[in-house]
DNA sequence: ATAGAGACCTGTGTGC
DNA sequence: TGCACACAGGTCTCTA
């Protein structure tokens, strides 16, 4: 599920119940995730406020009272559900107990009497506590390059790291230490509406001066504008998200490219269709008519 | 240095 | 119905 928008949706879900909440206890439902818990983990949260949450990337950050910061990655297939107070999801009818989903890993408990319940089949997430003065030291955020949506990321920084660089454009956009965030989807969206082969050499989108194609800056343009549009598709979504149900937001998003194989490209103006193919071993869809 | 493959896990969908 | 297989939104580690 999540790439950058849904991890800014469910940030903006999740800021209603956790700012200026406090943490009553925190249940661990197995030793680890994709890596083990640390020592104190769920003392270490514990009768904590947390002041607010913010985003890097695809991490989740919850910034505590005491300068600690609660560091969460929802890896593949990570989510955070709410269950309001009061409310008992899914209890069975005769025993009224509450009956959890083998994959719900991470129960936390407010002052407020909300649940967060982090879920994640795959276990592909994990999360920390990081010094707060200094968490963008700490090695996940050390390299991390812009934020596609934020003011460092322009045409000639990505000229800069495009240069001289055989690396396909498709493999190098997913380099979070090129832009944070990117991820399969929303990568192949991009490139599919700057009309750009995901095989294109990054190198060939650069010019000799070492100044941006109009191609990359056109690139730029879709990424920008991929980002902000699913950000608001995630947002309008967030009143699912906080029913009491548990239901997540759904980011039923049509998109042009991801997913299309052998659909006609979207494209008004062209004829082609779209195709799949594997690069470094993931899955990309694009046309190959219009895309050059 | 850097690019690709494999690994980590479980669930789902497809085809036989 | 059961089974085998391919594939899935991420990222770390190893190898060439």
């Amino acid at each position: 599920m999540p790439e950058l928008p849904e991890v800014e949706t469910i940030r903006r879900g999740l800021v209603p119940v956790l700012e200026n909440a406090r943490i009553r206890s925190v249940q661990l439902r197995r030793p680890d995730l994709r890596f083990p818990f640390p020592q104190n983990f769920e003392k270490n949260l514990t009768g904590k406020r947390i002041l607010h949450l913010s985003r890097r990337a695809k991490y989740l950050l919850w910034h505590l009272e005491d300068g600690g910061v609660l560091v969460i990655h929802l890896g593949m297939s990570g989510s955070i559900r709410i269950q309001a107070p009061g409310v008992s999801e899914r209890s069975t009818r005769q025993t009224g107990r509450t009956k959890r989903s083998v994959h719900d890993h991470v129960i936390f408990h407010l002052h407020d009497g909300h649940t967060l319940i982090y879920n994640d089949p795959r276990r592909f997430g994990y999360m920390n506590i990081v010094n707060g003065s200094d968490w963008t030291d700490h090695p996940w955020f050390a390299d991390l390059g812009p934020e596609p949506t934020g003011n460092d990321l322009s045409a000639s920084h990505l000229a800069s790291v495009f240069a001289d660089r055989k690396t396909p454009a498709k493999t190098i956009l997913l380099d979070q230490k090129v832009i944070a965030g990117m991820g399969n989807i929303y990568v192949c969206e991009a490139l599919w509406r700057a009309r750009i082969s995901p095989r294109r050499l990054a190198r060939t989108l650069v010019r000799k001066d070492g100044r941006p194609t109009v191609a990359l800056e056109r690139l730029l343009g879709a990424i920008r504008t991929i980002i902000a549009e699913a950000i608001d598709a995630g947002g309008s979504s967030i009143s699912d998200y906080t029913l009491a149900d548990g239901s997540m937001g759904r980011f039923q998003h049509t998109f042009s490219a991801y997913g299309q194989e052998g659909c006609p490209c979207a494209r008004p103006t062209c004829s082609g269709s779209i195709r799949r193919i594997v690069q470094s071993g993931r899955s990309t869809f694009y046309c190959p008519r219009c895309q050059r």
